[in-house]
Parts: structure tokens; C-alpha cells; sequence
DNA sequence: GAATTTCTGATTTACGTACCTCAAAAACTG
DNA sequence: CAGTTTTTGAGGTACGTAAATCAGAAATTC
């Protein structure tokens, strides 16, 4: 039988006042005490039973999602998924609260961080930005024994808990391996469309696509980064204008968002003349695009697996339990228009 | 504030013996007192909290898994999933049986499951074959109110509540998608080796396969599938002869396991004369061959998050809670050597 | 209308944990 | 050693639900 509190009582010949006291953590108990309860609690391989604590104490996780306030549909996708789970706050104890902040605003990140200080939370998820403020602020929280999540585009050496998202130098290099692979070995010139060289995934995504075109596909040549910043009209217009100067491009990898104005420039090209296209994230666009044939594969993140793993985790946090490494780690998804779900 | 067992009972004008009578369809309730009792519950919202009510029943939840004793690395790694879910068994209240079925053989299938029906667990999950005697069985089980879920390989009309598997239509349509542009437009030989034809999602993977390559990619011939049982020793001697008697083939897809004796036999080929080869399910083997360029394309499907997701949907449905059908649907995963995990 | 059966209410205990109070014991202080 | 402080024990209540008992009310039967 799973051992309780009154097992460990009995077993370490204190009382269950005592065991309560150690186990979370209040004074007026005494070292050598405390170490036989301890030692009990290991003996007996106790593990509290987090249901039963959670109805004791009446508790519901406050977590505070931050999130870039885009109007691309990822990013709306992305809200969507974490309203989607506040419809099951109930049941899952939950309470949580989405703060909107200006797109690739680093200050604008910090202060909304900084606000969370304020009243902390249980947990905090948001979209980082990687530079050295929004590194320390996120440092502030994690002194502050914050549980931390970075959703999407990550931060590292900050003190963050966890990451929910993608390897993204991965899906670059896999990008780079489709691309190179169905171009045929035909030399070709291939045009990048990204976001912006602020946010890590998209600068990941660029280093692991250039990287392998560069080792493995020589014959291929990567003209210079267009920042289309995830807006549609700035991407199409770009796009245009690249096609206007290299008429003869074989490829295009669009490593951010911004996807609806990229299709809208591909369908001014006459179907025998389209590039090959690459593109992230599956939207009503991109996956219409693929569908029709104006993309040809679409890597993906699961908005709905990254909000619903960086809530898990968030909780594991704030109960000091373990993650599942397996269940939290974000796959990149690859759709061919053979495998749309 | 979240409603209660208690506020049902003022809000209906009853006791709360009543309530709970209702809840868990006791007898001795008068036809218009368990509709009052009902329309409280619903006008009031009331959702049952799970984890006070399995507190208080001293719930465990009693799962069986029946499982294929085949030696090929995928089921080896299912059932080893399964076996980490049992460690987690305590802070789940789960209670996991494995049970070991011979591979490909209906009625012993039918009778684990026949034997399951003497003591009824919370549910049942298990490798289905496609027969109509194990269907018939399966609707026992639904008829006994028993939740089932088919892993793997699935099932349909057989009355079976979930199925935890990826879509194999799509999978063969995929890797077909794959082999076709891979290889170029250039006419090319194709050879197709399976498990067995007597389990679904082999028949499907095909299926997907073949419709794909006919209608997209006429420039391809397939030669007769090879049914290597997921016997690697078989599968290399199979291979083996398929290459002696068609030196010329340019593409190998095998959708079933025993890829081990694949590789062997892929491993004599020379360098510049090796096909291209598509691959299921990413192992030991399968991932070392990836990396080493032996295999091109591993198309994979999560056996940890399929028996998670057993376990979660068994639950639901043992609960009458309904199902988060987004978080179970299982993904393809498709593999290049540059996005191995 | 009395006897019987069927419902319903009131109340209690339990699940495993949290958190509180009060008294008693033990450990220190000077 | 008395006085003070710290540590410990014993006990209770609560969380939301399940499950049980028993008495009383209502409906049904004859």
C-alpha cells in the first residue's frame, strides 16, 4: 500500500504535527528530527499524494502566459490554444491570466516581466527575446523562485526552467536536407524569408539551413536574408521585389511568419515557373498553399502540444516534481500535402 | 466559485444523499426527483472533481495491455513504454497488466481478450488484427462496458472507443510522396517490403503507397511486396533475393519492422549503388543507419506518446469524461538524418 | 385505512493532506 | 535552579466526494 503521512509518522516515532512540519517546510523543528522524518520519508518511499494536497489546500495554479500581440496566425493560433485551455481551468486548477506585449520590443518584454514581480504567480510563460534585459529580468524571476517557461523561441543561460518549442537549428538543417533533395542536385539559387534576426528560433532556423546547403548541396546559392518581421504586406512586397531582381530562383525557405503574403506573391508566378517552397507552421494559408501545390512542405510546431506542455511543466515546477522529458520535448512536424491532418 | 455536491442539493431542494444517488445512478430515486436533481446539475454547471471523488473512492485504475510477443525493436520499445508508465503507477492511480499475445495470430489474440472478460479491468488496450473473430470479440468487450483502445494497428466498426495510432493511409502516402520526388521524375524500381498483410496498418501503409505513386509518380514501377513477418532474418533474405533478381531497383520502402535484416542486406551494396530507402519506425538500428546515410527517410510513430495516450483516453472513458481529441491525435514523425532527436 | 413498499433526509465516516490551536515536554538561558 | 524559549504531541477542522446507516415521509397496494 502507497505510504501517507500517518505511515512515516509511526515509522520515524514523531508525531503527524511533525511530518507536516517537515514536509512543508514550517519551523520549530528541531535538525535531529527533522532527519529521522527525512529519513523516513525515504525508507518508506513516501511521495505526497498532489491530489489530496491540492483539495486540502483549496489550491489553483495562477499562471501568467506573455505573448507577442502578432497578427500572424501562428501567433493568433498560439493565443487561441492557451484560451483553449483556460476553458479547462476548472477541472485542471488552473487560473490563467495572457498579457499582450509588442512584437520584437525587448523593453516592452521586460517591463511586462517585470510586472509579474509585482503579484508572482504560480508560473510564467512567454516568447522570449533574446537579449541581455530580458536575460536578466528572466534571472530576476528565477531568483524569485518563479517557475519559468519559454514558449517558441527560447532563451538559454537565463535561469529559465524550461523550453516549449522546437530544436530550431534542427528544422533549419531539415529545411536545408528537403530543399537540397528535391531541387535534384540542379544548381539553384534560393531566397530566405524570415522574421527577424532578433527572436533565436529564426536565427537558429537560418544557421541550420545554411549550414547543411554549405556542406551538403555546394551547388546551391542562398541569396541575402529578407527581415519580413512576420507582417504579411512587408513579406509579399519583399518577395516581389526579389523575384523582380533574380527571376531565375529555384527555392524559397520562409523561416518565420508572415506566410500570407509570401502565397500572395507566389500566385502572381505562372505554375511551371514556381520556386520549390519551404515554409513553417501550419496555418489556414500555408496549408491551403500545400494543399494547392504553392508550398511544398511545411515544417510545424504543435501550438496546442507547446501551451498544453508548458502548463504541465509549469506545474511540475511549482510542485517541485520532475517533467516527463519524453512527453515535454516539441517535435518538428513535417507536412508534404500526402500527410495533412 | 466552483459548484458542489452541496450546492445541487440546496439548489434542488434534496438531501445530499440524493445528489450523490443520482451522481452515481443509485437506486430509489422517483423519476422527477433525479430530473430535478439533473437540471440543477446542469444549470448550475456542476463538473465532478475527479480527484476528490477517486480520493474518496480509494480509486486505482486496473489497465490491461495486451501486447504481440514479437522480437522486432518497435514492439520491444512498446512494451517497454508500457513498462515506464507502470513506474509511474502510484501518483496515477493505475494498476497496469501486461499481457503477451504470439504475433499475428487471431485467436490467441481473441482469447487473451476472452480472458480479460473474467475480471474486468477499467480498460483494455491492445495491438488489434484485423479478423472478423477478433472483432466480434472486441464488441463483446464494448458490450461489457469494458473502454477499449486499439494501439498500433487498428480495428474499425468493431465497437472499439479510441484508436492510438497514426493514420496509415497517410503514412504510405507520405513515404510515397517522399521516394517520388527523392528519386527525381527518373523511372525507377521500387520494392515494397511489409510485416504481414493480415494486420491493418501494414494493408493501409500500402494502400496510401501505391495510390500515391500510381497517380503522381506513373514513372515508378513496384515490384510484389515482400511479407517479411517484422522477422529480421527473414526480411534479409528476402531483400537479399529481390536484389539478385533486380539489380537495378532504385527504391526500397519498407513499412513494417525487422528493418535489422534490411540493413544487413542493404550494408553489401556499394556506396554509389545503394537505393534509396524509406524506413518505419526509428530504432537502434534504423536511427544508425539514418545517421550513416544507409536509410534516407525514417517515418516514425511515438510508441511513448501512443501508450500515454492509451492511458489518458483509457481513464477518460473509464470516467465518462470525454476526450481532448487535438492532444491524442498521434503524428507522423518523418526523419532525416538532420532532425534525429 | 392499514399495511407495505418505495423514496428521501439527516448524519456519519472515510480518503490523504494542510493548517490551526493549545498544552506539554524538552532544551536552552542566566 | 527557575525562567524562558524552542520543540513536539494531540487533536480538531477543512477540502469535495463516496458510501453507508437509519429514521421518517410519501407513495402504492390490498
Amino acid at each position: 500500500m502507497k505510504p501517507t503521512v500517518h505511515d512515516i509518522a509511526r515509522s520515524a516515532g514523531v508525531s503527524l504535527a511533525t511530518v507536516d512540519r517537515v514536509l512543508n517546510g514550517r519551523p520549530g523543528v528541531r535538525r535531529v528530527t527533522r532527519q529521522k522524518v527525512e529519513g523516513a520519508i525515504v525508507a518508506l518511499g513516501y511521495v505526497r499524494d498532489v491530489a489530496a494536497a491540492n483539495l486540502a489546500k483549496g489550491r489553483t495554479y495562477g499562471f501568467t502566459f506573455i505573448l507577442p500581440g502578432n497578427d500572424n496566425s501562428f501567433m493568433i493560433g498560439l493565443a487561441d490554444e492557451v484560451r483553449t485551455a483556460m476553458a479547462r481551468s476548472i477541472p485542471e486548477r488552473t487560473h490563467i491570466r495572457i498579457v499582450d506585449v509588442p512584437p520584437f520590443d525587448p523593453a516592452a518584454l521586460v517591463a511586462a516581466l517585470e510586472a509579474v514581480l509585482e503579484a508572482p504567480p504560480s508560473g510564467v510563460a512567454f516568447v522570449a527575446i533574446d537579449s541581455p534585459e530580458v536575460r536578466a529580468m528572466t534571472a530576476r524571476l528565477a531568483a524569485a523562485g518563479i517557475p519559468t517557461v519559454t514558449l517558441v523561441s527560447d532563451i538559454p543561460d537565463s535561469g529559465r526552467d524550461h523550453y516549449a518549442g522546437i530544436d530550431n537549428i534542427a528544422a533549419g538543417r531539415t529545411a536545408a536536407s528537403l530543399m537540397g533533395r528535391f531541387l535534384g542536385r540542379r544548381p539553384a539559387t534560393v531566397a530566405v524569408l524570415a522574421g527577424s534576426m532578433l527572436v533565436r528560433d529564426h536565427r537558429e532556423r537560418l544557421e541550420g539551413f545554411s549550414t547543411v546547403i554549405r556542406e551538403a548541396f555546394p551547388e546551391i546559392v542562398i541569396l541575402p536574408v529578407l527581415e519580413g518581421r512576420d507582417d504579411p504586406a512587408l513579406a509579399e512586397m519583399l518577395i516581389a521585389e526579389a523575384l523582380r531582381q533574380n527571376p531565375q530562383i529555384g527555392g524559397m525557405y520562409s523561416l518565420g511568419a508572415g506566410n500570407r503574403g509570401l502565397i500572395r506573391a507566389l500566385a502572381t508566378i505562372e505554375r511551371g515557373e514556381r520556386p520549390l517552397v519551404i515554409a513553417h507552421e501550419l496555418t489556414t494559408s500555408t496549408r491551403t498553399a500545400l494543399a494547392g501545390g504553392l508550398i511544398d512542405a511545411v515544417l510545424n510546431q504543435d501550438a496546442g502540444h507547446e501551451v498544453r506542455s508548458a502548463i504541465r511543466v509549469l506545474k511540475a515546477k511549482a510542485d517541485g516534481l520532475p517533467v516527463l522529458a519524453a512527453q515535454e520535448r516539441i517535435r518538428i512536424d513535417i507536412f508534404l500535402k500526402d500527410n495533412l491532418p
